[in-house]
DNA sequence: AATCAGAGTTCCCTAAGGGAACCCCAAACT
DNA sequence: AGTTTGGGGTTCCCTTAGGGAACTCTGATT
């Protein structure tokens, strides 16, 4: 399709798009969160293309967000997350927690979060690295920075 | 393309995806949060397609994202954040913080956030909206929710 | 009347996703 | 020994989405 690359933009979001922004990657890393490590069990549960799914793990394993490994004498792999990887089931979590609530209906959500730390069912809200209150959108003000386009 | 919608599945990451996955649509998201509402600034500062951009602009005013409202008496309107846009900012932040973090490099982030609370530089992390303690995503149990599917 | 500017349309071309069939390889049957 | 099995991909063709440039529409403004 021709598509514009967005790895070359002075814009973390762009370049986080250019990660995990491809249609299928944020579920092909959620199905490897929750224990799908295989290729064909991925392609089974998402009903993807396999020929899009290979380009999706080889995508992410080239970023360094999914590790593959032999679990096998025979040419048998898995995909694991990679610690940069689960970093970025943040985003996940929030997705999660933004479709959970605008986008679940009557039905309510699909999967529930326990939190361990308290043990109830909860879900991800931002909160600010530095002083731990919580970060809305709108608490925040944007300074160019360091690597600033000129 | 013929793309598989994500929008019928039993997932809220898939069902978000549904809303702001396709390419694009976050960094229009970003430049709205920043002040660029008007169809010709955006389509300038991304350098996207402006068949792309009324299409992905469409699709966020029906999906409820975006308002569209004139600010002219000619046929002019600008784009704003609705409520549930503008949670979904929060997804942008997150974004922002793994990209900062893994994928600045030497020139550093190229924009720095403050937090109105403490007034200090930081980024946004993740905790428990019911006891506000850290929530990384290992610290999180998945049990099967009402909307579950069958 | 002619021009202008914002906000799209239209058209063509290329490339990416879907889908099904096919392939490769090591192990496990028979 | 020969065949089957099953994981993990390739290959091929078809459709459709994105890129890009040109064109249009509509009220101002000159």
């Amino acid at each position: 399709m021709q598509r514009t690359s967005f790895g070359d933009m002075a814009c973390s979001i762009a370049r986080t798009l250019d990660v995990v922004g491809e249609p299928w990657s944020p579920l092909i890393l959620r199905d490897v969160w929750v224990g799908m490590n295989r290729f064909d069990q991925i392609q089974a549960d998402l009903g993807i293309s396999r020929k899009v799914l290979t380009e999706r793990l080889n995508h992410l394993v080239d970023r360094g967000i999914l590790d593959r490994r032999p679990y096998d004498q025979r040419p048998r792999h898995e995909y694991v997350l990679t610690p940069q990887g689960t970093e970025l089931l943040q985003l996940l979590m929030v997705m999660v927690a933004w479709g959970d609530r605008w986008l679940a209906g009557e039905a309510g959500p699909p999967v529930l979060y326990r939190h361990h730390g308290c043990g109830e069912i909860s879900h991800a809200s931002l909160s600010c690295a530095h002083c731990g209150a919580p970060m809305p959108p709108g608490d925040i003000d944007l300074l160019a920075g360091p690597g600033a386009a000129q």
